[in-house]
DNA sequence: TGTAAAGTTAACGAATAATGGAACAAAAGA
DNA sequence: TCTTTTGTTCCATTATTCGTTAACTTTACA
């Protein structure tokens, strides 16, 4: 069920996790949803390393209510953050495809 | 001397910004550097646009002086500004790879 | 050259992320 | 079931982005 590695944009999370949906409504919900998706992609690489939130806390040099809280998109969480939990906690490389 | 669509990991952008250089001074300005990183992507996106700062301000609901804050890596963003810059006001798509 | 457009920087409040702690809930194991 | 581990939520405080104006610098071009 959890993926090994992946390329996910954040169209297919949306699919993934609400099916297909008109796009007024997609809007609607988007910027959560996508924070969201961040999120759900940590928790999956997280998991994959077999790491509790606690510990990759511990790695990033804070507490597992905070990862908690970005797994599970109720942070808007900046950039320097994502680089930290994804490459200092989780060892990943992280890179930006634009089109 | 434009990229007209990229892919580009963070490293790359570091090595065709500061060349190669030792492992620790590396890590001393990665941060800052992969915040200029995004801001260089930004830019580049914005010129082949064929927009101002100005008129990608105005689209993204801000002003000229934030995005060229953003632009040069001045800013440590939050997720939900990257993608209102890059898919609201410049009408791309930005995706994530973990590896 | 001079002038206007485009870009940069500083400074300021307001909004909000980051942080830490504690209490609670859920899941896992014996 | 009981116990422990793991994860979630809430609260208060601190730190920083975001939005904005204004002044300054650089670039473009007549």
């Amino acid at each position: 069920m959890e993926k090994s590695s992946s390329t996910t944009t954040f169209e297919q999370h949306l699919e993934k996790r609400y099916g297909q949906v008109g796009e007024e409504k997609r809007m609607a919900f988007e910027a959560k949803a996508k924070a969201f998706a961040i999120g759900e992609l940590i928790k999956e690489e997280r998991r994959l390393s077999n790491m509790t939130q606690e510990q990759l806390a511990t790695k990033t040099g804070t507490k597992k209510s905070f990862i908690s809280r970005i797994e599970n998109g109720k942070s808007d969480i900046q950039l320097s953050t994502l680089y930290r939990i994804l490459e200092l906690g989780l060892g990943k490389k992280i890179s930006f495809t634009i089109e």
